[in-house]
DNA sequence: TCTGGGGTCCTAGGACCC
DNA sequence: TCTGGGGTCCTAGGACCC
């Protein structure tokens, strides 16, 4: 009798890039290979490193003068995303040549269930696992951490095990031996809140929680914790989902404006930039809004904002601002000081083109879709942008200005672009206050 | 760590209905 | 005057993740 290495019905298998953008940046370019690399320059602080940073002492989120202190050769470089999904896009290629039960969860992690294939691929679990592992390792010229295990938060905690370049087996047979090693608060889906509470009831590792039986933790937790401790369990609750993400629940845009303002106008324009840019995700993903969250944050962190609803659906960005216009003084406090607005997207829905009212309404937001329909297709082609509502002029305008030397020489035809879109394609400016 | 940006899901409680 | 019980829908807010 062969030894059985997996009593359970299922075997999932975690997949996560190490450190994977900085990674990216080094299979981009190999020179970089054995250097400390970070990226994340465009906003001063650190996003990601490699272990040769990391070895240095640089941390994430550390700031730009903080890393130059400790590790002067550092080579920091902007975050490229476009580069970043390249690589992820052919993470999941070269997973779905093993199934096609993949989960993409997210740029640098994926899911993939390889129950039943040992006999059609000839290989162990384990086996198929360290080709996959190969294959990516090999292919995309940097490492991925994996686990193996019966659910997906124990094929989690696997592919966290050992870092970087590890691949951990977790026979169901043998997970107290992981799950005493491991604190509570590192099992995927309990954070900070539920640690302190679980911690007040004597638990401290996952192997506690794990052991504790049904009716305890369904009386002293909510339905997600319930789910996590049957998965910790060797219960699969949680299917690898392949269905590809189409439709999105919201979309939100915000932005931390530096130094903070109370100037009314300036953060109407900032607000107006982010509504823009979330109506190009939308109409991207063809969808259309019936209900918004617009919201101020000020310095101290406070947040204020209204809910607005429409009883039609939206594409264009128009639409929103002026009703957030008539009603900004019911969020807005002029002894405030802010540092961030933003604009929640909801209730959104495949963008249909939609009947004349009585009242012509439609009509006109339909022409307005028609013209951020060619505002889309001029960001295509002259890049993002190149076409703006004049209500976010003064917000183009400000990040020119903290964009130093090179920005500043592009200032004039921001200027005018902004001037065209006004006078050519007549999108109005709104209200006397802007 | 003086704190960025973009998401998801769940629950409690109120409104309303029979 | 006080009194039942059940269902649905919506909203605000919490918690978590990458």
């Amino acid at each position: 009798m062969p030894l059985k290495l997996f009593d359970f019905p299922k075997a999932i298998l975690h997949i996560d890039g190490d450190c994977f953008f900085a990674s990216c940046e080094v299979a981009k370019n190999p020179a970089l290979r054995g250097k400390p690399v970070v990226t994340g320059s465009e906003r001063g602080i650190v996003s990601s490193l490699t272990y040769e940073a990391k070895a240095r002492g640089v941390k994430r989120a550390m700031s730009l003068w903080e890393m130059k202190k400790i590790c002067p050769d550092a080579i920091f470089l902007p975050s490229d995303y476009e580069t970043y999904s390249l690589f992820s896009v052919r993470m999941y290629e070269i997973v779905r040549r093993y199934t096609s039960d993949v989960e993409e969860y997210s740029i640098d992690e994926c899911f993939a269930d390889l129950t039943g294939l040992q006999r059609p691929l000839n290989m162990s679990y384990e086996k198929i696992a360290d080709s996959i592992k190969r294959d990516l390792d090999a292919e995309l010229g940097m490492t991925f951490s994996i686990g193996l295990a019966p659910t997906k938060v124990l094929a989690k905690i696997g592919s966290k095990w050992k870092k970087p370049s590890g691949l951990t087996i977790m026979p169901g047979h043998n997970l107290h031996y992981f799950l005493e090693k491991l604190s509570v608060d590192k099992v995927w889906g309990i954070g900070q809140q539920t640690t302190a509470y679980l911690n007040k009831l004597g638990i401290r590792s996952a192997l506690d929680f794990a052991q504790k039986d049904f009716d305890w933790v369904k009386s002293r937790l909510s339905k997600p914790y319930l789910e996590i401790w049957k998965e910790l369990n060797g219960e699969v609750v949680n299917d690898v989902d392949t269905a590809k993400k189409s439709l999105y629940q919201s979309i939100s845009k915000t932005k931390t404006f530096t130094p903070p303002s109370s100037d009314k106008a300036f953060i109407l324009s900032q607000l107006s930039k982010n509504v823009e840019n979330a109506f190009i995700k939308a109409r991207r993903y063809k969808l259309a809004t019936k209900k918004f969250f617009f919201y101020l944050k000020t310095q101290d962190f406070q947040y204020a904002g209204l809910e607005i609803k429409m009883n039609r659906q939206t594409a264009s960005p128009n639409d929103v601002i002026s009703l957030i216009a008539n009603r900004f003084d019911e969020v807005f406090n002029q002894r405030q000081l802010y540092r961030a607005s933003g604009i929640v997207l909801t209730d959104l829905a495949e963008h249909k083109p939609s009947q004349l009212d009585i009242f012509g309404e439609v009509l006109k937001s339909d022409k307005y879709f028609k013209i951020f329909g060619s505002v889309d297709d001029m960001a295509a082609r002259y890049g993002k942008h190149t076409l703006f509502l004049g209500t976010s002029w003064q917000a183009m305008n400000f990040r020119q200005h903290q964009g130093g030397r090179e920005a500043k020489a592009d200032r004039k035809s921001v200027l005018f672009k902004g001037e065209t879109i006004r006078k050519r394609l007549a999108i109005p400016m709104l209200g006397e206050a802007w």
